[in-house]
DNA sequence: GTCAAAGTAGACAGATCGGTATCGTTTGTC
DNA sequence: GACAAACGATACCGATCTGTCTACTTTGAC
């Protein structure tokens, strides 16, 4: 295994285990035993553990709007259908065995200082989600484009706030049904 | 000061200090110094702090609800209005400089096994929130006042994750905008 | 005023935390 | 094939964690 990919595969094990049990509840010596690696190993990576959460958000950030992106256009082609079609991605994200919630949300509230870098990668995170929004309205020429990103955005962290602690994961749906009700 | 008093004191402490650093980041020592009590009579109240953490919420689940009846019942007379008047009792939380995002979301971040104590008090809390806004539904005479009140349970739970990391207090007023879109 | 209940203070346990130091071994590159 | 960089294994550091124990003092109810 190559550096760049021993690092990748630390970020990888970290992901999932401060998805599934929160970031301060897992400790350095659960990533290192989990990942194989020796402890020095990680710290020739990433100076502390709180760079290490922060290159998990960004991992996270990149890999989830990524497969957003490639989600909405192969299943819409009209743009305003896209915007809809964001929902549907919510849903298949819910019924993943991966999903606890929203990383961002909960790194945020386990870093309650808003001037440390975990919490302003989940500001970068949300900020990027709200701008793809916005972009879709654009395309679909819909007046007030960015009110309609807003809302859609409410919807989309709503949603996912219910599903994570119901574990209801019809949300989805019901955002959908809400959203098309706003904006049809 | 009474027992019940200290148990009370307790609590509110424990409540300040959770919501500001996290869960797990605030340590038993820490509440006991803040509170200015002996660990003794501390884990003479509270078996774990497991224990302490679910007292805090459902103590917190009793207050946030009690008071939104109230701002409700004082700021609007019409039962459909009171719907909507529940985001302006969002507002006003936000403005708070108590507000660090929904602490039962973050509890729920932070103890993420779905049967534990902790996200068992978060799962009833948002339950008894759906309830009301179904409550308020009903008493509105609108039609499928069980699916309103999801649609507006997402939109308040929208507007405070957004509230969290963004820190845009003014979201109350977005999704209040877009609660009277959908139900007016 | 008595007396049990509840409080204080703080040492202590055992585990775990993030992070560093040492040192021998493996690996990718030229 | 040489050589530096990276890695592995592990001991170690000081701090902190939850929770217990002992011994003494205060307090509230009858």
């Amino acid at each position: 295994m190559k550096r760049a990919e021993k690092r990748q595969h630390l970020i990888a094990v970290a992901t999932d285990l401060f998805n599934r049990f929160g970031y301060r509840a897992v400790g350095i010596d659960q990533v290192i035993a989990e990942s194989g690696v020796a402890k020095t190993t990680l710290y020739r990576h990433f100076a502390s553990k709180e760079d290490l959460i922060v290159a998990v958000l960004e991992g996270l950030d990149e890999a989830f709007r990524d497969s957003m992106r490639t989600y909405v256009d192969n299943s819409a082609s009209r743009p305003a259908d896209k915007l809809i079609a964001t929902f549907d991605f919510l849903g298949d994200w819910f019924r993943d065995d991966t999903f606890y919630g929203c990383p961002f949300i909960n790194a945020a509230g386990e870093y309650g200082d808003r001037t440390s870098p975990v919490f302003h990668a989940a500001i970068l995170h949300k900020r990027l989600m709200v701008a793809y929004f916005e972009e879709l309205a654009r395309n679909a020429e819909l007046a007030d484009p960015k009110q309609i990103a807003e809302e859609i955005n409410l919807l989309h962290e709503g949603a996912i706030a219910v599903a994570h602690i119901t574990g209801d994961w019809g949300v989805a749906e019901k955002a959908k049904q809400a959203a098309t009700k706003l904006f049809t």
